[in-house]
DNA sequence: GATTTTATGTCAGCCTTGTTGACTATCCAA
DNA sequence: TTGGATAGTCAACAAGGCTGACATAAAATC
């Protein structure tokens, strides 16, 4: 903790861990956050949704047939936070709700045709501004931002997202 | 658009561009955001306070004497919001608001002893987390991850981050 | 077969934090 | 001095978190 405004320490700098670096990053973190959230936030507005809606489609589309206990611990909320997003996108058709087979006590959750073309216009008005950061910051900066992120996570929240990034590719 | 699962482009690789990349890094904003406001969100739970509290002592103590409308532009919400939150930290005695000498119709902010202890609290959660990843993840690696925020701003939200940014150090 | 646990849904009610609209106080310029 | 712009406040409403209580169906256990 006494290297002050110290210069390169063993052959690698420490100055990127000063608080002034902390703040700046914290900072940047809340900013581009609003970034991130802006396309999406002005299309759901037109559909009368919020990014509870989006969310929940996201991840439904990412894993179809995910079933509700499935989402609430992906998206950490309350089933009734979670229930009162999912019925109104049941009842507007974009999502399908599936009793399960094995278990008939679980619901599948699928989005329909019309559930998948929103889903698909407002990820790509996210993916549209990843997309131009990315190529602005080159590759070793997507791989240096990728660390940062999963270096910030919970845990728990990691190990959701790893599941989910391996399942993928 | 074209290049499918194409290997390297003109010396260098544009697989950081793909759908599926893309798809992770913004999942990855969505798992670290949850990380980021974790720790300051237990601390303000025990005080009774939210997110918004911590956003606006934040820049308060970043920015002392700042008015309210600087406060408003920054922080990207509506003047009534800003208010309800102004109110009860001054009511509680950790925001001071002092009448403008040059133009009465300012108030200008600052963070009593009281504010800016519970600021520190606040703020060295975060960096803690932060630091933690930073650590992990090293210099270069956040220098990436700086850079992709960066880029991913609205540019009005950059450049307010900027002036912040080359103002602190 | 009876009991307990699990998965889901629903109602009621609360809180935070967004919103818009109306209002006051002050400044500045015609 | 008057009228428009600017800074801030107050009131009322909505979205979307939360907890708690309760219902139902199905699975799991005793």
């Amino acid at each position: 903790m006494a290297e002050g405004g110290a210069g390169p320490v063993g052959g690698e700098s420490l100055l990127f861990l000063t608080d002034e670096q902390l703040r700046k990053g914290i900072e940047a973190m809340f900013f581009a956050y609003r970034g991130f959230t802006a396309d999406p936030d002005r299309i759901l507005e037109r559909h009368d949704y919020g990014r509870a809606h989006h969310r929940a489609m996201h991840f439904i589309h990412r894993s179809p047939g995910t079933t509700v206990n499935n989402l609430l611990s992906i998206l950490g909320v309350t089933k009734q936070s979670l229930n009162r997003v999912l019925r109104t996108l049941i009842e507007d058709g974009l999502v399908a709700s599936q009793v399960g087979r094995r278990d008939k006590r679980e619901r599948h959750l699928t989005l329909t045709e019309k559930g998948e073309a929103l889903e698909r216009e407002l990820s790509e008005a996210q993916r549209s501004r990843m997309r131009a950061a990315y190529r602005a910051a080159g590759p070793q900066a997507v791989a240096g931002f990728r660390q940062v992120l999963e270096a910030m996570m919970e845990p728990e929240m990691r190990r959701q997202y790893m599941t989910l990034r391996d399942g993928g590719a």
